[in-house]
DNA sequence: CAGCTCATGTGAACAGCTTTTACATAAGGC
DNA sequence: GCCTTATGTAAAAGCTGTTCACATGAGCTG
């Protein structure tokens, strides 16, 4: 919340308590409140100008970092893949202890992630941000995704070279597992489905029954 | 298209050529309007004024029978959940001719809705109308989870009783990935991630892996 | 058929949103 | 110290959702 504007210090933060003409770091403050308000709201229930407003700012000075509403939706998405990446890649943690436990605990973050970052979750996945007028929202995705492919080719090769899955494929199935879970099962808190275990059992019991079914079973 | 007004004809259907004061169908007008415009420009992109004017009412005349935006959108949402379920059943097709082939038909099925009929899977999954606030929704999405929850559990019948997994976290992985694989690259398509491989077959193997792994292979 | 009632439409209005335009301000290099 | 340029503002146009009082006419009641 302290966007420290230049290094001065002084008693802004307080909403609307801004005393210079420029703020200093609007584009990053905007990011922030359009994180709060997705995530009170929905990603439909953003708005350019309550962003603004809640950086202390006129409805127009957006327009001086983002082309429109959806650039600033697409540039939260893009925020919330390279967080979402980094997150991913520690939780493979190359690959150890070993390459089968290591995977697991990649599914528990993905879900992880859903649920405790339903904003970034809803703004990557759900504002319906057209990804061919946002290229580098993509290729931020295939980053993320590149993460479990890694694992999926790392445990396939704990196979003989002739029994070894297609480490694509894989990857697929295990994302669209966990992004299906994710999105009916474990995003935020509101009019979401119930259900009689947890997500992360849910799924750790999926990639169990998966892997068996792949020859993959526990090492 | 041709709502037909109380059984009279004419030349009505040609957007603005109506005489009536009273419009005779408003209702499904609207709905079929709303779908699309939501084919057209997702869920985001329709309004309650367009969907008006290309009913060739005023913009207020659809509050007569919708309390709000959202009631419209989960009513064309309640609408898909229910040739949904339709669709789902036909594919079951009551387990026929055994129940390993009729279950790998309802994943088809899934699919193919998400793609034949973008509109209402946005409507479904992706609008964001909230579950708790639209309880007939839940109630609509129930009945089809329902058919796939009933393929599962005959299929896992032609298992020994001590070997059978539970049908319903079956049917929640099943369903899980589905969505998944629909909402990430079998929707519409604007917008949506390349694939090596058409999506139906995509499912189809995941399927047939995980069954695998449950110790239901091909019969 | 006359008349009443009620469902369903209209028009006008308000508030809020997105986005553009012309103008204001200040930061930083010459 | 001045000039350029990035970044802010204010005002406006054209949308939107939603509500209000009022208009219309379909169908029942007598």
């Amino acid at each position: 919340m302290s966007w420290s504007r230049h290094g001065r210090d002084g008693d802004e933060g307080r909403g609307k308590g801004r005393r210079s003409y420029h703020h200093g770091n609007l584009r990053e403050a905007l990011i922030e409140a359009a994180l709060d308000l997705i995530a009170a709201k929905g990603p439909a229930g953003f708005t350019v100008a309550e962003a603004a407003r809640s950086a202390g700012v006129s409805p127009a000075a957006p327009y001086r970092h983002f082309r429109d509403r959806d650039a600033l939706m697409a540039d939260v998405a893009r925020q919330g893949f390279e967080r979402f990446e980094a997150f991913l890649k520690t939780a493979w943690a190359d690959g150890r202890p070993d390459s089968f436990t290591a995977l697991g605990n990649v599914g528990r973050a993905y879900l992880a992630f859903a649920r405790t970052e339903p904003a970034y979750y809803s703004a990557m996945f759900e504002a319906g941000v057209p990804l061919d007028e946002h290229p580098e929202l993509r290729e931020a995705g295939d980053r993320s995704f590149a993460i479990v492919r890694k694992a999926c080719e790392q445990l396939s090769e704990t196979l003989p070279k002739d029994e070894r899955p297609p480490a694509l494929m894989m990857a697929l199935h295990i994302w669209s597992l966990s992004h299906g879970i994710a999105s009916l099962f474990a995003r935020g808190d509101a009019g979401l489905r119930k259900l009689p275990m947890s997500p992360e059992d849910l799924l750790e019991a999926a990639v169990l029954i998966y892997l068996q079914g792949l020859g993959l079973g526990r090492p």
